[in-house]
DNA sequence: GAGGGCTATCATGAATTCATCAGCAGGAAT
DNA sequence: ATTCCTGCTGATGAATTCATGATAGCCCTC
């Protein structure tokens, strides 16, 4: 669910010093941050490898930032903060009507634009989500969707007990691991639980839901010993 | 692509003058606006029909907007923009980092004001396209019309109370996916409320109303020891 | 092959979870 | 006040799930 990469945030300003300013401010925070002085580098870096986010300044020398909002907008749904030095409430509809998703004027408080970053990323995360349908696991015949809780063996739909399926879950979050009757339990069952005879049972069951022959498992194999694990080529 | 209906604008506001201003101000730009003076109305209003938008001023007599915020993320992802007298920064982190999607001190100008709620119309309308309140929603033998909060199964009408409908229809959203009984409670009911006995009862008034055998449910399926699914397949 | 440790399977009963009926309180309309 | 509707709660029986005990099978070592 956490996202381990860091957000990459591209920061459109021509000023060196507030450039500098915002980029070690922003390093620190964790983010990774590309830079450009005008739109044209600008255009160059979303075109190339777009970031998560934008920071926008609206004094260019090339051109205005406004039209270089417009026309992302027609093609991207990129976020845009928009930094100036224009504080005129003209400045901020026309910036907020152009497509930009917020807007500070300077100087502001480092820890509100941070904030508001946060705000930022949090709605792309949120739009992204939703048409993504990544979240199928397939392994082998297997599929497991955790948003439908449904369990397909051959595309032939299976129901489980919850403990079943929490057992399966747990082994094809690892597929291909070797996993201990010991931390089976501790995952499922919750800790304090040390009998591995409900385990062996739950596992029987389930091999006879998704195995074609449970006596000769192909896919949720035992390791003598140690414990089970889900083959996964 | 354009929304005939007026967007539906809730203004927390203790205040009545501000709340005067606002409201016309808002009615001249032909946006329904509803009102609440405190935190309990304003759970209220949107616990029953929920608004597009909630205007929230920070400042309410009976409990912090903050919290209201961060109680409503537990369950909406409805747009927030707080309207506050206390412009320091840490105001405005708190605020956004609870669940606010933007922050507006007092004074403010209106054009602003309503360029920010453009704004955040255009964020929900993005992420809610699948669920706008337009269209009929079809799933095998069910037709639910928002609009006309009519609901038909195999084209004949079907009257439910207020609280059935809501189930059947955040059931009816989220067709095909498994939803807790938390979350359905969360939304349904709200929050707070934590007794899976009442949806019990209420889903099987609901099927004896859809199903033709209710205790052989085909669309409103039951599955053990995890919640309920609409079937839509 | 015999034996010990580990594993699989079946059966049974307890515990949990569900569905349904009925009763009751609060509110709106008559 | 009466009536009707809505929604909450308690009780009961049914269905499902899950843990445990008993028994048989498998694999390795000797």
């Amino acid at each position: 669910m956490t996202n381990t990469t860091p957000a990459r945030i591209l920061l459109v300003e021509d000023e060196i010093q507030m450039r500098r300013f915002l980029r070690t401010a922003l390093n620190a925070r964790d983010f990774d941050v590309i830079e450009a002085s005008n739109a044209r580098e600008a255009r160059l870096a979303v075109t190339g490898r777009p970031p998560d986010l934008i920071l926008l300044d609206l004094g260019l020398p090339d051109g205005d930032g406004i039209d270089f909002t417009r026309e992302l907008r027609s093609w991207s749904q990129l976020p845009v903060i928009v930094l100036s030095a224009r504080g005129r409430e003209d400045d901020k509809v026309m910036a907020l009507d152009a497509g930009a998703d917020d807007y500070l004027t300077k100087p502001f408080g480092l820890n509100e634009l941070l904030a508001r970053i946060r705000v930022a990323l949090r709605h792309a995360a949120r739009s992204h989500a939703r048409d993504n349908p990544e979240t199928i696991l397939h392994i082998g015949p297997l599929q497991l969707d955790p948003v439908r809780r449904e369990v397909r063996i051959d595309d032939q739909p299976v129901t489980l007990t919850p403990l079943e399926y929490r057992l399966l879950w747990y082994l094809a979050k690892n597929a291909g691991r070797v996993l201990t009757h010991q931390l089976i339990l501790r995952h499922v069952w919750g800790p304090g639980t040390s009998q591995t005879h409900t385990l062996r049972v739950c596992m029987a069951q389930l091999r006879h839901k998704i195995e074609s022959d449970p006596a000769h498992p192909r896919i949720l194999m035992t390791e003598m010993g140690v414990g089970y694990r889900l083959r996964d080529d």
